[in-house]
Order: structure tokens, then C-alpha cells, then sequence
DNA sequence: GTCCTCACG
DNA sequence: ACGTACGTGAGGACT
């Protein structure tokens, strides 16, 4: 029998962990729901990770514990419990009822000392114990048998603390723990400690001389006047803190540690309660497909003879497709409703019917649409276009909010109280086992989706007029929306034969470095593997850890670079992680890709982004490699698909700084734009006060990486990375560049601020993003919220800008009869294919078009260049 | 499936 | 004191 596992779970601690993690959610009786739901997350994520033979969860009894007898003040000047987080702790009751597990308080004591008690029985009777814990004092518990999980960020990710991981992150034992509270106190529970002490102090202490009581034994010998003195003033204090700090392992708990099994949850009683809170993902997870919300029986005919139906002039519809990629996938027909009859057409009937093509073709008969761009794009493949798109489910959702998860109709349905419905995964199944149903299934599944889209888009469009975001989603994203389907369908010509040339020389160039390495190590291993080249570089070799991830050490490419003069290895391994990389998700990944036409056909994903960017996928070529000369040529592969064309490609130059520069109204940023300066090097100039000539390689640098950051939402921590440079030094920086920037500086207060007040930031196209952990109380979530709101604004306007331009492009194109095709996005850059005798006319209209898409306060630069190939449009 | 690493803007 | 730069997608290792 394998041996019996105890987890113990401190609930108190976890509770407030979860609510402060998430955003206040409520169900529509108005009971908050956050910590509940955060708890049954992390609870989810314990069983499933440790599975537990047994289990508990302690609870903090009443307000007084006999810690209050040795201090008074102890836990005082804490603040409440928001009653928002109070109503919810019944709740958590009743759902650890309904996973049957056991609960248990002890008066007097808190849920620390229950945990230290059981651990210690545990630990004795040779079981494994898990304790997980918010409260970084119960590491002290950690021994051979007990591991202690305290969480991290999130709601689920956990530290664990096993003996070793204490002393490699204090270079203390567990036991020390104690007496390092005692020495530093905790703010949080009012445990004094001594003054002057902080965490530093203290574990140089401990290393030294081992105990609270050591370091008294030997106090005269504590270098340091002021440190002495307040030690030996505050003597009783540090006992008194280390008592406190001191969690009870012989608590008189009442229970046995053998009536703590875990027989599993209460499938029934949890479902209610889920249901109850309204725990919607919660619940789909837990029935599988199995049984689905019963649904109103709907009438779809199945149409065989397209002239025996009528057309209206408005209708909704969904091009029904097994494989999400729609570029690729066969069609299995057309569901579509004018809002009284749902219908169902065949894609074999839709093909063969003239009618039905001159209906689509129609910009007069208005389509409702799930996804217009897919409808657009899958349908043109076989010579359908469509025109007329008046509503797109995806788009408005995307553009109401644009972290709603858009999985399938269903889902986007059910955030409208729409069910009826069913989703994907139930149709077709999942994994191994998806298939195409029988054809009425399809029909009726498809026909769903029309019926949904044409209740939901009275809706969505009032919520889009309210937020008024209808422009946008209408005059903008709509009509990207065909461009992008018919950029798609264009695809770019890749030159096979120059993949492959690129490809042996790589493979021959990594064997060699192989090799090498092998040598160097002394053995063969993984280098890809970056737990064994850890285990080669940091215990082989010997040398010294940088940094260290979650699972182990960090082989990172900034932290080899660090190293790389102390073992020639390190620049060889970097060399064949360089190769790697190209060969592996370039040479390979690319040429798996290319379509029987010659061409890549990528997916750009326009309802994806928190920011308002497209994405690019199967494959990506958004990341196309250009900074390294190696994997810039992997862009001589792409090529014109047309004898005697050209690739043409035009960028805008620092268009994030140029939105920044007109948001935040800066004097001084706004001139530097209109004088048409190198931007860094002026950002030098008046933030280091030399002329131009006085700026070095080294003071542009430094600029440009704090105006980088000042995009990003700037840290000192952040810019210290970058540079190389200590966090203080990065400060410095930021505070003079703000002192000399003052309009930036109040932008990026005004921003935050009024974020903090709406709860979302804006693009000037009015685009939103909602940031709920603007006002959280966990100081990570936050900064990282601030930062967010700082740089969505900007990232989301050039986003907008780019976006408008697509459009501006496209309409330019057909008004000059040009036959220049639109091949791909950059966020910064477009890319077109072109016949010779257009390149003279482009030259001159791209970067009109561009430049004058949006008009700011500063002019908007665009760069352009053409070529045989991507490579050669540099 | 998740983590780490690394390609791009 | 906290542990971070903003936004993405993909491949390989490992569980």
C-alpha cells in the first residue's frame, strides 16, 4: 500500500488569499462570490495535484487565542474583515460539507496550532504531510515528512517549502523561522520584535550565532553600537515576539487523526452548490457533455432545393465547420433564420446554387454573422464572397470587453443568458473521439447559432452604443474584418527550396556544436532540456546559480550571457539554442505550414488581444526573425506569388512614443517629434543636459531603454533588468526623465487614477479594457493593473491607428486600380506583394495612406522598402 | 496540460 | 516588503 498522504489546509488565511486575488464577483441574489470561488479553485487544484488519502481544513476560532494572555495587543490594529468576505465564510463551510471534508476550530487556539499539532502527529506516524497555507510562518513546520505549500501570486500557484527550499531561500532551518519572526516581528500580527530589525539583520544574526537565545548569550560580540543597543533594550520583546511567532504543536485538539480520510466530494451536493453560486465553468467541468440543460425543441429544415425557400433581406447566419481553422476545414453547410424559420443548407446545395451566390454576393441583403471574417473567408476559397456583413457576435463581444473568452457561440451565448444552445465540444466531441455527427444534428446545432446571433444583436449593439464603442466595432473592425479574410486567403508564397537550403546548414552547424559541447561537458546530454543543462552548468561544471525558476535553475539566455566568461561552454550553448530555435520553429514548423498552392495562409486572430493588436497563428509570422542576421534570412523565403512582383513593406517609425507624445500633450516630447529629431538621442540630450554632440553611444542607450520602459509602464526593477544596472540607479533615471518630461509624468498619473475610478482605460478610438485589479489590495495585482493601464492606451491607439490604415490601404488600392496585394500585419508594418509597375506609385501612397490614417499633435513617420524577398525590404 | 525558453512588435 | 517591465505564439521537455 502506498503510503497515506494528510493535507491540512489553513482556512482562514486561504480565504482571505482567494478574495483578495479576484475581483468582487456576485450572483444574482447579490451574495459575493470571489473567495468562495478562489477557494474551490485552489481546493480543485490540491486534490487534483496531491491527492490526498486524508484530509482537513482549521479554522481560527473566535477573537481571543491564549496568545492575547501573553500580549494583549496581539493581532491588534488589524483591519476588519470586509463584510463582503464575512458573508462568504458560511459558504465555504457548506462547500467543504459538500467535498466531505472535514472541518475543525479549537477554541483558544488558532488554525496555525491545529495545523502544527496534526503535522507533528502525522509526521510521527510516518505519513506525508502537506500543509498549504496564505501565511508565511508556517514554513517553520516544514520538516522530512512535511512539506509546506504557501501561495504565491494568484490563487493557485503554491511555493513549497520542504527543509531545503527554507534554507535556500533564507540559509536558515525551518526552526530558525521562529526565531527570525522573534528578531524582525510581523507587522501584520502586531508582533513587535526588536526595532531596527528587518529580515537582513536577522538571518545575518541566526547564521551567526543560531537562536534568539544565542544572540543574547553573546550579545557583547554583535558588531553594530546602534544594533546593540537595541537588542539589549529590547530583550523582553524579542522573547516575547519569538513566544508568539511560536506555533503550538501539542494543541489539545479533540480529534484523531484517522477520522480525517477523504472519501471524495459529494458529486449531487456539490453541483447544487455550484449551481446555487452560480459557478457556471465550475459546472461544465464537472458533467461532461454528458447531460446538457434541456433544450427547446427547434424546426430546421434542411434545405435540398434552394428555389423552393425565400430569401429575406436580413438574416443571420453561420457557416458550420468542424475545424476551428477555417481556412482549412471542410464546410458542412449554412444554418441561417430571418428571425421566424431556421434553416439548414448543405454546403454540396450551396455550391451548386446560383441563386444562393447572388444572394450572398448581394450588399443589399444584410448577414448577421458569428464570426464574419471565418464566414468571409472559408466561403471564398470556393469562389462564394459574401457581402453585406451588418452584425459580427465575435467582434461586438470582443469589442464590449475584450477579455469575454470567445470559445464558441455557446459560450459567448450563455454571458447573455442565452442557453439554447449547445456547445462545440458536445456536437463534435473532443480529442480523439471528435467526429462529424449525422447531418440533422449539424442542422440543428447550426442552426442554433443563427437563431443566437440574431436574438443577441439588438443586445450587443445597445451595449456597444451605451459604451459608445459602435463606431469602432462598426466603421472599424467590421470592415477589418473582410480585409483581413481576404489577406488571409491571399497567403504569402514561401520558397520552399530556400527553407530547406537554410535547413541542412543548420542541422550540420548544431551536430558540430553538439559535439562539442558533449565534449566540454564530459558527457552526453539533452541540451535542450533545461533541468539536465542545469544540472550539467550549476552541479557539474560548478558554476554559480544566477537565478532560479519555479522548478529549478534558470538557463535562461540573460543569465548564460552573465556567465559566459567564466566557461567557454556557455557561449556554444547559446550559439546551438540560437540554431535551435530557428531550425525547430522556423525551417520545420514553417514548412509544415506551406499550403498545396506554394503559399502560408495565417489566421489572424482579431478578437484575441487585451490590447487591441491582431495575433497571428498556425503559423505565426508576426515573429518572423529579423534582429539576428542568422534568422533574418529566413526571410529571403518569402517571396511575390507572381512573376515580375516585388514585396514592398512600410513601418512606422517610434509610433508608441509618437501616441504618447500626443496623449500626454508633453511640450517638450511633442517638439522633438516635430523637429523631426532622432527621438533617443534628443530623450538623451534633455534628460542628461548635453547638446547633441555630448550625447554617447552609451547616454542613447540608456534613453532608449527608459523610453521603452515609460511605454511599458515603467519600474525601476523593470529598467534595471534592461540595463544591467542596479534598481536605485534605474530609479534615478526614471525620476530625472519624469522631471524632464512633466506632461508624461501626469499622464501617467491621470491614467491610473482614472482607472482606479472607472475600473478600464481607453484607446482614442474609445477601445476598452476593464482592469479590476486596479484597486486590489495585493500589491502585485495592482502594479500590475497600474502598468496595464499605462500602456493600453498607447499599444491599443497604435493598434487603432495601424488598423484604420488597413482600411484606408485597402479602399486607396481599389480606387487607383491597383492590382497590389495587402500580405501581413506587423503591428507596425504592412506588407504587400507588387507588380514592378506599381512600386513608383506605392512609394508614394502607402506612406500617405499611413501617415494620415489618424491625425495627432505630432506627424506620424512611415519607413518603406522593397525587394525580391521579406529579406530584401530592409 | 504546464513550464521554460525564445521569436517578434 | 512585496517581485515586475507591455502585448503575443510555438516548440520541446516533462508530468
Amino acid at each position: 500500500m502506498s503510503k497515506e498522504k494528510i493535507v491540512l489546509l489553513d482556512g482562514n488565511s486561504l480565504a482571505y488569499r482567494a478574495f483578495f486575488a479576484l475581483p468582487l464577483l456576485t450572483n444574482d441574489t447579490g451574495i459575493h462570490t470571489n473567495a468562495i470561488y478562489g477557494f474551490t479553485m485552489m481546493l480543485q487544484n490540491i486534490l487534483k495535484e496531491e491527492k490526498p488519502t486524508h484530509i482537513l481544513v482549521a479554522w481560527d476560532a473566535g477573537k481571543t487565542t491564549f496568545r492575547h494572555s501573553t500580549f494583549s495587543e496581539y493581532k491588534g490594529g488589524r483591519q476588519k474583515t470586509p463584510p463582503e468576505l464575512s458573508e462568504q465564510f458560511p459558504y465555504l463551510r457548506k462547500l467543504l460539507d459538500a467535498f466531505q471534508i472535514p472541518q475543525y476550530e479549537l477554541d483558544q487556539y488558532e488554525a496555525d496550532d491545529i495545523i502544527g499539532t496534526l503535522s507533528k502527529t502525522g509526521d510521527a506516524e510516518g505519513m506525508e504531510v502537506i500543509v498549504i497555507s496564505g501565511d508565511k510562518d508556517l514554513t517553520q513546520l516544514a520538516s522530512d515528512n512535511t512539506t509546506v505549500c504557501i501561495t504565491r501570486k494568484g490563487i493557485t500557484d503554491l511555493e513549497k517549502y520542504t527543509p531545503a527550499h527554507v534554507m535556500d531561500k533564507y540559509g536558515l532551518s525551518p526552526l530558525q523561522i521562529i526565531d527570525m519572526k522573534g528578531l524582525m516581528g510581523d507587522p501584520s500580527d502586531n508582533i513587535p520584535g526588536v526595532p531596527g530589525v528587518g529580515e537582513k539583520t536577522a538571518i545575518k544574526l541566526l547564521k551567526e550565532y543560531g537562536s534568539v537565545e544565542k544572540v543574547y548569550e553573546s550579545l557583547d560580540k554583535v558588531s553594530g553600537k546602534k544594533l546593540k543597543e537595541n537588542l539589549t533594550e529590547n530583550e523582553e520583546k524579542a522573547f516575547m515576539s519569538k513566544r508568539l511567532a511560536t506555533i503550538e504543536v501539542n494543541a489539545p485538539i479533540t480529534i484523531s487523526i484517522k477520522n480525517l480520510d477523504y472519501p471524495g466530494p459529494d458529486e449531487e451536493n456539490v453541483k447544487a452548490l455550484y449551481e446555487e453560486l452560480q459557478f457556471k465553468t465550475l459546472l461544465e467541468k464537472m458533467a461532461p457533455q454528458t447531460e446538457s440543460e434541456p433544450i427547446k425543441e427547434i424546426n430546421v429544415h434542411i434545405v435540398t432545393d434552394p428555389d423552393t425557400i425565400e430569401l429575406a433581406d436580413e438574416m443571420a447566419l453561420h457557416v458550420e465547420m468542424i475545424d476551428e481553422n477555417y481556412l482549412a476545414s471542410e464546410i458542412s453547410g449554412i444554418g441561417m433564420t430571418d428571425g421566424e424559420t431556421i434553416i439548414f443548407i448543405p454546403f454540396e446545395v450551396v455550391i451548386k446554387s446560383d441563386k444562393l451566390k447572388k444572394w450572398f454576393q448581394d450588399e443589399q441583403k444584410r448577414k448577421f454573422a458569428t464570426d464574419s471574417k471565418a464566414s468571409y473567408a472559408s466561403l471564398l476559397r470556393h469562389g462564394i464572397e459574401v457581402n453585406g456583413f451588418e452584425f459580427d457576435l465575435l467582434l461586438a463581444t470582443y469589442i464590449a470587453n475584450p477579455s469575454s473568452s470567445y470559445t464558441d457561440v455557446a459560450s459567448v451565448a450563455k454571458e447573455f443568458n442565452y442557453f439554447d444552445i449547445q456547445s462545440d465540444e458536445v456536437v463534435y466531441g473532443k480529442g480523439a473521439k471528435k467526429a462529424l455527427p449525422g447531418e440533422e444534428t449539424l442542422a440543428d446545432h447550426a442552426g442554433r447559432k443563427a437563431q443566437a446571433v440574431w436574438k443577441l444583436k439588438p443586445i450587443l449593439e445597445d451595449k456597444l452604443r451605451d459604451n459608445e464603442q459602435f463606431e469602432l466595432y462598426r466603421e472599424l473592425e467590421m470592415p477589418l474584418a473582410k480585409i483581413l479574410g481576404k489577406v488571409e486567403t491571399t497567403g504569402v508564397k514561401t520558397d520552399l527550396g530556400i527553407l530547406r537550403q537554410i535547413g541542412i546548414d543548420l542541422s550540420a552547424r548544431l551536430l558540430e556544436l553538439e559535439s562539442i559541447i558533449y565534449e566540454m561537458a564530459g558527457q552526453k546530454f539533452n541540451i535542450n532540456s533545461p533541468k539536465q543543462l542545469g544540472e550539467i552548468l550549476f552541479e557539474k561544471i560548478g558554476l554559480t546559480p544566477i537565478k532560479k525558476t519555479k522548478t529549478g535553475y534558470s538557463t535562461a539566455a540573460d543569465v548564460l550571457e552573465k556567465l559566459e566568461s567564466e566557461h567557454e561552454i556557455i557561449g556554444f550553448i547559446l550559439t546551438y539554442r540560437q540554431l535551435g530555435k530557428l531550425n525547430s520553429t522556423y525551417i520545420e514548423g514553417l514548412t509544415k505550414e506551406i499550403h498545396e498552392d506554394g503559399k502560408i495562409h495565417t489566421r489572424f486572430q482579431q478578437a484575441l488581444t487585451q490590447t487591441g493588436r491582431l495575433s497571428s497563428i498556425n503559423p505565426n509570422l508576426q515573429n518572423i526573425p529579423i534582429r539576428l542576421e542568422e534568422g533574418r534570412k529566413i526571410r529571403a523565403a518569402f517571396v511575390p506569388s507572381e512573376p515580375g512582383w516585388l514585396m514592398f513593406a512600410a513601418d512606422y517609425s517610434q509610433i508608441e512614443l509618437r501616441v504618447l507624445a500626443h496623449m500626454s500633450q508633453d511640450e517638450k516630447m511633442i517638439a522633438a517629434f516635430q523637429e523631426g529629431e532622432d527621438i533617443h538621442t534628443k530623450t538623451a540630450m534633455d534628460v542628461f543636459g548635453v547638446d547633441k554632440d555630448g550625447v554617447s553611444s552609451d547616454m542613447r542607450r540608456t534613453a532608449k531603454a527608459v523610453n521603452f520602459g515609460i511605454v511599458y509602464g515603467i519600474s525601476d526593477y523593470g529598467l534595471s533588468q534592461s540595463l544591467n544596472i542596479t534598481r536605485k540607479e534605474a530609479g534615478k533615471f526614471i525620476d530625472t526623465y519624469l522631471e524632464t518630461f512633466p506632461g508624461v509624468k501626469q499622464y501617467m498619473e491621470d491614467i491610473v487614477a482614472d482607472a482606479k475610478m472607472k475600473g478600464y482605460v481607453v484607446t482614442m478610438m474609445n477601445r476598452r479594457r476593464y482592469l479590476p485589479d486596479i484597486t486590489s489590495s495585493n500589491f502585485n495585482l495592482r502594479s500590475f493593473a497600474e502598468r496595464t493601464a499605462m500602456n493600453t492606451p498607447i499599444q491599443g491607439t497604435a493598434a487603432d491607428i495601424i488598423k484604420k490604415a488597413m482600411i484606408d490601404m485597402d479602399a486607396r488600392l481599389k480606387e487607383e486600380g491597383l492590382q497590389t496585394r495587402m500580405l501581413l500585419q506587423v503591428h507596425d508594418e504592412l506588407i504587400f506583394e507588387a507588380p514592378e509597375d506599381e512600386i513608383e506609385k506605392l512609394k508614394e501612397i502607402v506612406p500617405e495612406v499611413m501617415e494620415f490614417a489618424l491625425t495627432l499633435d505630432v506627424p506620424l513617420k512611415v519607413e518603406w522598402a522593397y525587394g525580391l524577398s521579406w529579406y530584401e525590404t530592409k
